[in-house]
Parts: C-alpha cells; sequence; structure tokens
RNA sequence: GGGUAGGUACCGAAGUGGCCAAACGGGGCGGACUGUAAAUCCGCUGGCUUACGCCUUCGUUGGUUCGAAUCCAACCCUGCCCA
C-alpha cells in the first residue's frame, strides 16, 4: 500500500496529527512503525474510551505496523494528572500488578497479538537510580511542566501540585525513548505528555515520533470523560445486557456524538432517535460479543422494556430466606447483582413504590410475603429476579 | 523557619456551645410522564429501628463542659505571603 493511501486511512477519526507530513514520511519508510501506546493500569476495566484508541492501533497493526503496548505499572503508581483537577490516589504495586494483568487479556479483544510488543515501563524505571532520574529531570524545565493547562488551572485555583506529579510527563515521556516510538497514540488529553516525548527524544538523538491524538470519548453522563473512577462507563468485558442497556439510557444529543466516535459515521439526519439508539446499542455488543449475543440481547431488550414483558426475561433466579420485605430486597440486590443496599435503601426503594411482585407494588415496607417460586420480583427500573 | 487562611457527608459550600446526621446547591437514586431520551413535577440521599430512640460521622488525638462540628491544647495535611 502507498503511503498516501495509508495516511489517509489513519487520518480518519483522528482529532490531531502533528504532523501528517512527518507522519507520512515515516509510512513511506517501508518498514514497520512501532506505534506506541501507553496505558495506565489504575483500573481493572478497560472501556469504550480506551477501546477507541485500541481500534486505532489495530488499524496500524493491519497496515503493517508493530504495536507497542506499554503498560504503565510504574507511572500508575504516581497518577497520570491529565485533565484532572486534583491529585490522584497512589495505587499499591499489587493493585497495580493484578489490573494489568486483566488489561492485557482485554486489549487482546481487539489488537493482534501476533504484531504487539507488550512492554512495562517498570522494566527500565526500576532499574533508574537517583541520579539517572536527575538527569532525566535536567531534560526539562519547570516552566515546561507548568504550561500545562490542568496545571494552571490549579495554580489559579490555588489547589496542590505535587512534585511527583509534574514526572508523569517526563516518564511517559521517557517511555517513547526506551522504545523508539515512531508515532505515539492517545487521547487528546494526552497531548502535552506525547509531547514531552518528542522533545526527550530529540535530546536523545533520536528520530522524533509522531503525535497522533484521538478525541476523547464523553461518558453515559455526556459531561465528563469516560472513566471508571467516574462511573460514567461501558467496560468492554460487561455482559451483553448490561452493554446494551446503559448505551439505551443515554441521551439523544450524546448518541449523535457517539455515532461518528463508535461507529465511525454520522447519525443520519432523519433518523428515528431510538432505532438509531438500539442499532448503536446492538453494533457496539456486536463488536464485543458476537452478532448472535447483539441480536439476543436486542430482542430481550424489546421484550422487557418495549412490551414490558418480564415474564419471558432472562432473569437472575432469587432463592429468598427471609420472609419480610426488607430483607428479602436487600438479599436479592446482594444475590443477583452483587450490589449492597442497606435495609435503609431497601426500605426507601419500597416506600417510594419501585418493588413490584409480579407488577403489583408493594409499598408496605413492613409486610411480609408469601414468595412463590417463579413469581418476578421487580427491585428497580432495571434489575428484576425471579423467585427461586 | 516566620506570618496567615483553611481541612465539614460523593463534590461544592453553610454552620462557630444545645433546636445538628449537620442548611443550601450539584451529583446520585426512586416515582409520575416517556423512547431505560430530553424537559418537567414529586420524594429520597450515614447505619440499625414500625416508631420513641440508639449508634457512627464534621483532619487526628486528648481536654474543658451537664452537653462540642462549634471552646482549649498538641499533632497531621493544604493554599497564600515572607525568608
Amino acid at each position: 500500500m502507498q503511503a498516501d493511501e495509508a495516511l489517509s486511512l489513519l487520518k480518519q477519526g483522528a482529532a490531531q496529527i502533528i504532523s501528517e507530513a512527518e507522519l507520512r514520511e515515516k509510512l513511506a519508510l517501508g518498514r514497520p512503525l512501532r506505534v506506541k501506546l501507553g496505558v495506565d493500569p489504575t483500573s481493572p476495566d478497560l472501556h469504550l474510551g480506551h477501546a477507541l484508541i485500541l481500534r486505532k492501533l489495530r488499524q496500524f497493526q493491519d497496515l503493517g505496523h508493530q504495536a507497542v503496548l506499554i503498560i504503565g505499572d510504574f507511572t500508575s503508581m504516581i497518577g497520570d494528572p491529565s485533565g484532572r483537577s486534583a491529585t490522584r490516589p497512589q495505587l499499591s504495586r499489587d493493585q497495580v500488578l493484578a489490573n494489568a494483568e486483566t488489561y492485557r487479556e482485554q486489549a487482546f479483544k481487539i489488537l493482534d497479538p501476533a504484531s504487539t510488543r507488550l512492554v512495562s515501563n517498570g522494566e527500565w524505571f526500576e532499574a533508574m537510580r537517583f541520579e539517572d532520574v536527575i538527569r532525566l529531570n535536567s531534560l526539562v524545565t519547570l516552566q515546561q511542566m507548568l504550561q500545562r493547562e490542568d496545571f494552571r488551572g490549579r495554580i489559579e485555583r490555588q489547589q496542590p501540585i505535587h512534585a511527583h506529579e509534574i514526572q508523569y510527563p517526563i516518564m511517559q515521556g521517557w517511555d517513547s525513548v526506551m522504545v523508539q516510538a515512531d508515532v505515539e497514540l492517545g487521547g487528546t488529553d494526552q497531548l502535552f505528555n506525547i509531547l514531552v516525548g518528542r522533545d526527550l527524544q530529540k535530546m536523545e538523538g533520536q528520530p522524533q515520533q509522531v503525535v497522533f491524538v484521538l478525541p476523547i470519548l464523553e461518558g453515559l453522563d455526556g459531561a465528563k470523560k469516560m472513566s471508571k473512577s467516574l462511573g460514567n462507563y461501558v467496560g468492554l468485558s460487561e455482559p451483553a445486557s448490561e452493554i446494551f442497556g446503559k448505551l439505551m439510557s443515554i441521551s439523544d444529543e450524546l448518541m449523535a456524538r457517539y455515532y461518528p466516535l463508535l461507529l465511525g459515521k454520522a447519525l443520519e439526519a432523519g433518523a428515528h432517535p431510538l432505532a438509531a439508539k438500539k442499532h448503536l446499542a446492538s453494533a457496539i455488543v456486536e463488536t464485543y460479543h458476537s452478532r448472535e449475543a447483539a441480536q439476543k440481547t436486542l430482542e430481550e431488550w424489546n421484550a422487557r422494556f418495549s412490551e414490558k414483558r418480564l415474564a419471558d426475561a432472562d432473569l437472575p433466579v432469587f432463592r429468598p430466606e427471609a420472609a419480610d420485605i426488607v430483607s428479602v430486597v436487600a438479599a436479592a440486590y446482594a444475590s443477583a447483582f452483587a450490589l449492597t443496599k442497606s435495609r435503609g435503601d431497601a426500605r426507601r426503594l419500597i416506600e417510594q413504590g419501585s418493588v413490584q411482585l409480579d407488577g403489583e407494588k408493594l409499598r408496605d415496607p413492613k409486610a411480609t410475603l408469601q414468595l412463590r417460586s417463579g413469581q418476578i420480583l421487580r427491585l428497580d427500573k432495571t434489575r428484576a429476579v425471579r423467585i427461586g
């Protein structure tokens, strides 16, 4: 494939490339490029936001290039200050390692293992002596680091910036030097960090990496970026019904913005919003589960929510041990959904008419239940169990 | 090191001896209405309790007091100014 052809394919969906001309030159080298992506295993789950970038990386692979996936086991103990208005909590080594393990598995849902080099940046950072750290720090200036928007914001708001936080971009940049990256991928929030990589490569006499940033995927709330810690995410290993349900609950406005990012095409102007949303949800389920799963999930969703036929739905079975309604509700959450609800929570749900048995609202928290096997106990808008 | 302003629930922010489980706003959750959309309206939002009430919580630890988020002391943490 010609460099121009490859370039026009790759640049689809990019937010910014620094620079296109450089990327074209590198593509014309005729060798596999080392395309770097760093991920911080700060939580055990990859979500659609990561997927967006991983898919771009996969595209590079499909064009014959090599993915260099850096598991930031070391950097994540610092915490990326990008887009943060406060210091991230530092993670323990064990947490990070455990998370890294699940990251690997999930990333290979998208990446081709054959052309992926997987490295942990602890490999080089752990070996550094303090004098090495000092030398590395001497390559950048404090002013450069403080130029970052998020740091400037914190200065203005008189919020603390801890000294270790300014190490983060330096370390991420050093990763690029260590793997001799030709291209680095990331979200737009990574622009600064990736540029530091360019600087450091130059200082070390290496060719500079191309900066390739993609739009940040908004979270389900349509307000902040998708992230596990904000709870506004769709995890890649979630059950099909969860993925589908979460996507169905987004606003129409957000759906229109998701379309180009997740499906690679714009939402049609006259499209019926509900149909369009079902299409989006199905397509995502298909990508991360299967075509069959998407079909089945759609049908179940229709039966359950459009036609309100709970009876046919595939509900978790719950075998109650107590008879008083509050205990039953709390236990059902715990056993079927692994959610902790206090008895107070359960009582509130009951009093507010959320809990229903075979379609009848149970509003009296003092009631005792005579439950029969096969009855359906609805807990809230999205959760119900079948009595076993 | 000195000065000074602060540390309140998921977040922001009131409260400065009893009426404080702690105003208000945001967020979240539930209900009505819907398309698991938006907008709107209503309710809830530390734990146990039917309730009276009890327990834990206002940076930490001690103290004063019949009684403390509120007063005192020491300590920890942060901003700003100075060195």
